[in-house]
DNA sequence: GTCATCATGTAAGCCGTTACATGATTGC
DNA sequence: GCAATCATGTAACGGCTTACATGATGAC
């Protein structure tokens, strides 16, 4: 889970610890609560493993820079701008260890995301990090994860009334997720199988769970 | 989580150990995997601590049969009503533990439900056991819960857009959760303040997810 | 006879949490 | 000077999972 979303992190531009953290509660959702505690043997895991290298910092490598567009979080980034256009070039600030993913990174990262085991929690997040798959691998997740949703749904037609009310709402309430994520697979389904429409502003796609049947 | 569970199952009708496993599944909601391996042991923790206590099953013990309107799995029950009623008075059958919650047990139950701390997961398993709640802390758990999902909403409205589309579609699921949660602890917080309409069929409550801003 | 179900447990290991330890830099 | 933020780690502990071990009963 979290080596999953570590290397999906790093596979887009090299980061070091204390940064990762922070884009991690993001890709995780909320509700997460990553801390350094487990963040930081994890990627000593991956090190030892070979998926992800290291370098100490000593200069900013140039090809770690950002490749995303720098929204979010400013406070490292000004930092790091700060120190190496004012005082001193590279040095000071408690030598960051930098972490870039190596191609057994890359590979392992394709491989994680497949996985369809430990299925419940961590399928946001591979969704979110699907972009690094191909095009069939990808349409194949998406149809493995609906059946398994299909077949929790009607695991759970036993009950329907007697019971205490709260017994029956969170009930109620998980069955709704279940249909919900139902509907938002489906359209992923869907525009995978399409390839969307040029460009400009499709009305209503953003809101998932509709009225289900 | 799983001790809590186990408590409240408990409190409705003593049980033992593989029955008790079968209704955590519904309990603990779908994806919910209680082994064996973690059922057992939590089950040895909850009688060290004095919140359950064991009967070695010699006989049925009449009490502990079953409140509930036995709707679901029939399997234990009619197994045992065979090894009553047809071979063996009592005794065959391997001994099974049968627990029962204590006071001690209903105590620490009442705490479990409303520790706001590690709040995510456990938060449905929380309103299905909020029926042994007083009335007053019931609705001070939904607010707190309700606080809580606001929080999470509006910590991420940062991006919006640009990134890839499987980053966002992820991240659009998950926002669409916090605001289907939030309309759902609306309608929870609604009906404990007016107590529901006496009976009777009221439409359209079963679903909530509706269309959100 | 053999398989599924009932029934209870133990052992190893993973992964994550909290809490602790350290230390530089910047802003007030 | 003091607090907050940046930055990296270690240690103890807990809980859950998988896999293993055992054995009775009933259905086919």
């Amino acid at each position: 889970m979290l080596e999953l979303a570590v290397l999906g992190l790093l596979h887009d531009s090299d980061l070091h610890g204390y940064e990762l953290k922070k884009r991690l509660a993001d890709l995780l959702g909320p509700w997460s609560t990553v801390s350094f505690g487990s963040l930081y043997p994890a990627l000593g895991r991956l090190e030892r493993h070979g998926l992800v290298a290291v370098m100490t910092s000593a200069e900013p490598s140039e090809k770690s820079a950002d490749v995303s567009p720098m929204s979010g979080s400013l406070g490292a980034e000004l930092a790091a701008f700060r120190a190496r256009g004012r005082t001193r070039a590279a040095g000071g600030r408690r030598a960051r260890k930098v972490y870039a993913i190596t191609d057994a990174g890359r590979a392992e990262l394709r491989t994680l995301i497949d996985d369809t085991s430990g299925d419940d929690r961590t399928f946001a997040v591979r969704v979110a990090l699907a972009g690094h798959l191909g095009d069939d691998e990808r349409l194949a997740l998406f149809r493995r994860r609906k059946a398994a949703v299909l077949g929790r749904l009607d695991q759970r037609s036993a009950d329907e009334d007697a019971i205490d009310p709260y017994r029956r709402r969170s009930r109620a309430f998980q069955d709704d997720r279940l249909r919900s994520e139902l509907t938002w697979l489906d359209e992923l389904i869907a525009s995978e199988l399409h390839p969307q429409p040029p460009a400009g502003d499709d009305p209503a796609l953003s809101t998932s769970g509709g009225s289900p049947s």
